[in-house]
DNA sequence: GCCGAACCGTACCGTACGGTTCCGTTCATT
DNA sequence: AATGAACGGAACCGTACGGTACGGTTCGGC
């Protein structure tokens, strides 16, 4: 019977600490391969050269690979951060210029290099195992900025700044008039192009369309 | 020096032929694989077993693994074939039901099961080779349905029925309308809803909102 | 100053798989 | 019937990588 593996089905999402500093510092190196050079780019003796740790320290931490595989995906998932929403149904104003924030910072996140490297990774797994890291994003990550949205859109129509009869619907009609095909063809390795770029303009023209469709 | 490998990037995309009946049957065979597990089940050994052929014939064919991968991909894209569009933009109530014709027959593409194992093969391998597979389904598949779809949409301007500015922009809105976040979450192995599997309502409602945006 | 836990570095093992080679068979062409 | 290309089948090799074991080192607690 192996060390006890990080196993991340059992674990409760709010748990806070998590990982050890050291351990933390591991996987942000583990990241940082991922990102550079894909899945097959992180090997076990490859982050332990990198990490300076031993591989025999990699396997107590973690179990085995897929557990590592976990913890970092967990670990990034820990890192991002939504700006917060204090106050922001004051008037129709400041309302709309937090929805445009909040579809800017999601695109900031999913167009992001170390994102797009756990998407990668997650997917590319997707069919073989139990399906342990795909779930694990959508649960971590997805679900999460999801659940946000939803509340945002239902205080705005509790202002009466919106009009829709079903808050995840509404959500996903914001969602894909931002991210599009974007998404999918940075996944797919093409580059984003210089308007794609500007992320503030994208917000920007997403929200006032789905204005049109939502607004009051 | 091996033999000539299947360089997808020198053959021209309209190329009808380009297998053999024999290589066509070794290629689905490759392609039942992979959709049922995934890029690890699609092994030389494994194909050579299932399609009853010599691993030896296979290097032949197709050069190497990748050449073999990148043989797949471009075999499963002939395969796909869109309505043809011919007369759609009779009047007005024709090219709207011909829109959304196209959008579900777009969801239908996305959502199988062939789509999805080939895009998540290409995911998986978009950052450690000089990602072939991923060029080659963007060009072979995304590129040539966005070409379609903007001629589409370009007719029905000429009639007078939509108003953009952009056909490439006003494409991506539709894209984005239909397939909001669902692609990705399949991609991930969650599975559709009832609702998202309704591709039938699921274009009507996507074109319904388009129109509201983009209708003239 | 001693002890044990944690850990680093490294050598090692087993296996899976990509790629090569050889041989026997089939079959079309002459 | 003879011949040779095309192909199936199987054995083989090299290597990369997951996983394990072990000796040596650091460091905090008593």
């Amino acid at each position: 019977m192996p060390a006890a593996a990080y196993d991340i089905a059992t674990s409760r999402p709010d748990a806070a600490p998590e990982f050890s500093p050291r351990q933390q510092v591991v996987l942000q190196h583990a990241l940082t391969l991922l990102v550079e050079g894909g899945e097959k780019a992180l090997t076990t003796a490859g982050l332990a050269r990198t990490a300076s740790c031993s591989k025999e320290s990699l396997y107590k931490w973690f179990g085995d690979r897929d557990g590592l595989l976990a913890a970092v995906v967990a670990y990034q998932a820990s890192q991002v951060q939504f700006p917060s929403e204090t106050g922001a149904t004051a008037d129709a104003a400041t309302f709309r210029a937090h929805v445009t924030a909040f579809v800017e910072a999601l695109l900031g996140v999913l167009f992001s290099e170390t994102s797009l490297a756990l998407n990668r990774l997650s997917i590319g797994q997707s069919n073989t195992n139990s399906n342990r890291l795909g779930h694990l994003l959508l649960v971590r990550g997805k679900h999460m900025i999801s659940a946000r949205a939803r509340t945002m859109l239902e205080s705005g129509r509790r202002h009466g700044l919106l009009k829709f009869d079903d808050a995840e619907d509404a959500y996903q009609v914001l969602y894909g008039l931002a991210i599009r095909d974007v998404h999918i063809r940075l996944l797919l390795g093409e580059n984003a192009s210089p308007a794609e770029k500007d992320l503030a303009s994208q917000a920007e023209t997403a929200v006032d369309r789905f204005y049109r469709l939502f607004g009051a």
